[in-house]
DNA sequence: GCCGTTATGAACCAATCGGTCCATAACGGC
DNA sequence: GCCGTTATGGACCGATTGGTTCATAACGGC
């Protein structure tokens, strides 16, 4: 019974990346992988090498998505509410049960962090790209290099904190009130 | 062979706590477990009934030391400055080398959110109760207790992302300087 | 010095882990 | 319509997981 279909390698590598968004790397059985996947183990080791490699696939592709989608909102507002924007994001979308899941390179970073040094260091890398992307939005705001790597360093530590937050199921008022908070500290600083 | 000494039960649960702070839970096993806490496994199971059982009571202990440590400090020195000194002490130690493991509560609050809720719903109680005492503090500093309930959010969201932070093997300025920015700011808010 | 109590070490357990192997069947080239 | 290629499902693997069982030996009461 053998070789029914060819399986979609982008749809399966998303349900991958759903499920260790979820419920990190060592709490994802390679069941539960190829139950959500849906398809065999040796389709899953002949395209993907081992569970591994996969996870580091998907931490790739999920750094890249929120750069991308970082990049977009900085294009279509001011820079600052571009920044703003993505971290209330989070929570605003109801629908989008991925708000209660944080961020999978903050996740990673703390759930590795003891157990598979690369791993985490690798998740560790792709928050700081994105530091530097918020560094670039704060100096299209107008701050000086300097004032921009500070704040974008304070600013990365919000983030993680609000990816934090954003997964123990708290009122979303006692997220987004500290968000505009910093926001505006961030606008008069700047200003 | 059996019974050579009675072991000692709350050095035993300190090695175990040590481990699970490190490692976190799911990586821990309890050969990991044994071999800290330097006990076999009949005794580890008269004792402390389950490796889920004894992780809870490693989180209470954890959640009760924090408080002890924050209530000490706030009786030794200003209040605003035993909360800057609590953020601070992480990174100084050098010694210490738990300055790389975070916080317990905020590393359970993340690897057990999709896995275990119960346990990460303990954890995320123990930081609400962490809060209050943030809050607590600023109210001793001046601040109206609105302010005070804000600020002290605030300083949770912070806080939650200096722990994830700590764990990313940065160098030290990169979270003492935030920290620093972040307290000149409650401070001039206070004033 | 005997004896019941009790804490221990070691053997054992089923279940699950991630990963490999192979016979099989659908496909494209001819 | 035959055939080599290739992707598949399912059986199988040793290792490790958390947890149980039991014989044994040290201890305190007497």
């Amino acid at each position: 019974m053998p070789r029914p279909i060819e399986f979609d390698r982008t749809k399966a590598v998303n349900r991958a990346l759903s499920l260790f968004w979820r419920q990190g790397y060592q709490a994802t059985s390679l069941a539960d992988l190829l139950a959500a996947m849906e398809i065999g183990r040796s389709s899953f080791y002949a395209a993907f090498t081992d569970k591994r490699s996969l996870f580091i696939e998907c931490l790739d592709l999920f750094s890249s998505r929120t750069i991308d989608l970082l990049h977009r909102s900085r294009a279509t507002m001011p820079p600052v509410d571009a920044l703003q924007d993505f971290f209330v994001r989070n929570f605003t979308g109801t629908t989008n049960a991925s708000g209660h899941w944080g961020c999978l390179l903050v996740n990673t970073v703390l759930e590795m962090a003891g157990v598979d040094v690369e791993l985490s260091a690798r998740a560790s890398r792709h928050l700081n790209e994105i530091q530097r992307v918020f560094q670039a939005c704060l100096q299209d705001a107008g701050a000086t290099p300097e004032q921009a790597e500070d704040l974008a360093a304070m600013l990365m530590l919000f983030n993680e904190g609000v990816r934090v937050s954003s997964r123990r199921r708290l009122p979303h008022a006692q997220h987004l009130h500290p968000i505009a908070t910093t926001f505006r500290l961030i606008r008069s600083a700047i200003a």
